[in-house]
DNA sequence: GCATTTACAGAACGTTTGCAATGTAAATGT
DNA sequence: ACATTTACATTGCAAACGTTCTGTAAATGC
């Protein structure tokens, strides 16, 4: 005998349950997507491509997420939920504002500067569907944690606004100049600290 | 009769010389692209929907530009020219560094807001081509308006760059969060004037 | 164990895409 | 005037796209 175990002689394929298949598969799928838009732009994230990137059949894509768009509002709800993670479990008790801005855009830029953040801008700007809905809930995320780290009361909610409208264009516009010019990581870290400057400047008392 | 001039009775149709025709059609179509991608979207810009919002055939199409990417370099390089155009006819003598960069942002936004950009934009994200040395080329744009502007010669290139990068990322910025959520023009003034206190800081000796 | 449900594979289909090919009217040069 | 070139219209097509449909293996519940 080749293989001399007793029952199992080579377990070519563990044993899974349904639920670990459905996530492997999802998650699978997803970090596919993510990757492909990451790489090679919305458009050509195709169906094919994402199934030959996953490594499964569209049958299986079909079975999780419906269609095309069931797969793009599964990749926004989770890159989200990433972003609101990320900045959520950050300890804040005695920092003072440099520090929480420093924190603030540190974690921030992790996620802008990701290809989760490339892959919910692409959605959100070709994707008709969700369009204002989605990039409204991206705000409310966005606003749940800013009014976390910088509760600032004696700004008028108008400043406010435009405070975090413009951290928002500096992060993203940030993200999306290097996605299209193939720059050095460290000329970032200019930006990253203007906005800092500006962000501190603007919030304190 | 039922008209009683003599010789052209009704001229629908002005004779037009070739170059007027070559003209307006290639501007025709420029248009319609540029419009269509800054209401669709360059996913559903597609060669008919393009015919459709030009008035003419693809035939025509054809004949002006060649291919589908032979009008997204075509709209590419007038997005350039405008941008560069409408920032190099102004004078500059007599103007303090406050009026400067209020006047370069004025002139910046006029350009980072319109559908031209929008278009630009998204041409870039999408068109694999022309990808690197389009971008590199606006860049170079920037920096020549930008070095009109703000010689600066007290600043070190590496600081020249981080604020050229700033600026471009907030203008970008703003102008892809107003074209995802439909928001309210007015609340672009807050960020847009933070960007100028952030450019007057650091660009005085 | 066995029936049922769930997870996934793969081919087939109808539509849309960009583009080539061909034809025709208008303008130009001589 | 007429031949030639330029500007534009129309049709047809092959490839690619998203999706539907059918089939099969694996896991679950009884």
């Amino acid at each position: 005998m080749a293989t001399p175990s007793r029952r199992r002689a080579a377990p070519v394929r563990a044993r899974r349950s349904h639920a670990e298949r459905t996530a492997e598969t999802r998650a699978k799928v997803m970090a596919a997507v993510v990757a492909s838009i990451a790489s090679v732009g919305f458009q050509r994230t195709t169906a094919a491509e994402i199934t030959r990137r996953a490594g499964v059949s569209w049958g299986a894509v079909q079975h999780h997420f419906g269609d095309k768009d069931g797969i793009l509002d599964a990749v926004l709800a989770d890159s989200f939920e990433r972003f609101a993670q990320r900045l959520a479990g950050v300890e804040l008790d005695g920092l003072d504002l440099d520090a929480r801005v420093a924190t603030f855009v540190d974690g921030a830029w992790e996620h802008f500067g990701s290809p989760h953040y490339r892959c919910t801008f692409e959605i959100l700007l070709n994707h008709p569907g969700a369009e204002g809905d989605a990039w409204q809930g991206m705000l409310e995320a966005w606003n749940e944690v800013w009014t976390r780290f910088f509760p600032a009361p004696h700004l008028a909610r108008r400043e406010v606004v435009a405070l975090q409208l413009y951290a928002i264009s500096v992060l993203s516009g940030l993200a999306t100049a290097r996605a299209l010019g193939g720059r050095p990581a460290r000329l970032l870290d200019g930006p990253l600290a203007l906005l800092c400057e500006a962000l501190v400047q603007n919030l304190e008392a």
